[in-house]
DNA sequence: GTATCATATGAGCAAATATTCATTGAACGT
DNA sequence: ACGTTCAATGAATATTTGCTCATATGATAC
C-alpha cells in the first residue's frame, strides 16, 4: 500500500532529546501496573486506598508507582485529611490513555509477549 | 477480519489482561533508540544501514530492536537484495508516534526525569 | 498524650532490558 | 570458488525496573 508522503507539515524533528523525552513518557504506560493505575484514574479520582483495592497491588507497590507517575507528571495528588486522592494531570493523559488503549485495539498483538524471544538455530 | 467478541465499542474497560497489552505495545516506545528508530521509519522506509547512520547505534543493537519492534507489530522488513528495507506497519503506528510525540511537547512542564526523583509534596 | 489509620519512603532483590562482542548466514561481485 | 557486504543471532553483561519488607511520617481518634 501506497502511504503517501503527507504534507510536510511543521512537525518538529524527533532529535536524541525529544526521543528521550518521549521514551520517558511512554515509560509511563509501559508496565500494566501503571496502565491500570492510569485506567482507574482516567475513570475518576481516587485515593490510595481506592487504588490499591482496585489494582490488586500492594500498598507499597501502588505507593511507588504513584511517584513516579507524579514525577513524569502524568498524575496529581490532592490530600484530604489522611488520604490522598490522586486524578490524572489534565485531559491530555485521559486522551494519551485512550488513545494507547485504542491503539491496542487494534494492533492486536497477540504476537508475542516481550518474554518469549527464543529462537532455536 | 471480525473478531470483536465483546460488543462494547465504548470506552472498553481496561482488564489487567488489556492493561498487559497496552503495556507491551508502549514498551516499543519507552526507550529512546526504539523512539528514534521508529520516528525514522515515519519519515520513510529505511534499510537497516539507514536506521544505524540515523540513529548512531551498533548494527546489532539496531538489529536486536528491529527485531523486537517486529515481534511486536509496529514495523515490517521488506528484503531486498542483501538489504532489508524497514517501514511502519501501517498509518496506525504513525500515528501512535506523532501521538506520543506531541503528548510530550504538551508534557514538557519541566517534570523531572526518572533520573533524580524529588519529593514534592 | 498514645494508638491507629493512610500514605510515603528506602533498602534489597529478582526479573527484565539494552547494549556489546563474536559469530553466522545470505546475497552479491570478482 | 572466494571474499565482501548487509543483516540476524546468541551469549554475556551492565543497567534498569518493579516489587516486597521494614520503617517513617502525618493525620485523626481515643
Amino acid at each position: 500500500m501506497s502511504h503517501g508522503v503527507r504534507g510536510r507539515t511543521s512537525r518538529s524533528e524527533v532529535t536524541p532529546d525529544v526521543a528521550e523525552r518521549v521514551a520517558d513518557a511512554m515509560q509511563a504506560l509501559s508496565a500494566p501496573s501503571r496502565v491500570l493505575i492510569l485506567a482507574q484514574l482516567r475513570e475518576r479520582p481516587h485515593s490510595v486506598s481506592e487504588l490499591i483495592d482496585a489494582v490488586g497491588m500492594q500498598q507499597s507497590a501502588v505507593s511507588h508507582q504513584l511517584r513516579l507517575l507524579r514525577d513524569i507528571g502524568l498524575v496529581v495528588g490532592d490530600k484530604r485529611g489522611r488520604s490522598v486522592v490522586y486524578s490524572l494531570y489534565d485531559e491530555h493523559v485521559a486522551a494519551l490513555i485512550d488513545q494507547a488503549v485504542g491503539h491496542v485495539e487494534h494492533l492486536r498483538l497477540g504476537a508475542v509477549s516481550r518474554s518469549s524471544q527464543r529462537a532455536a538455530s
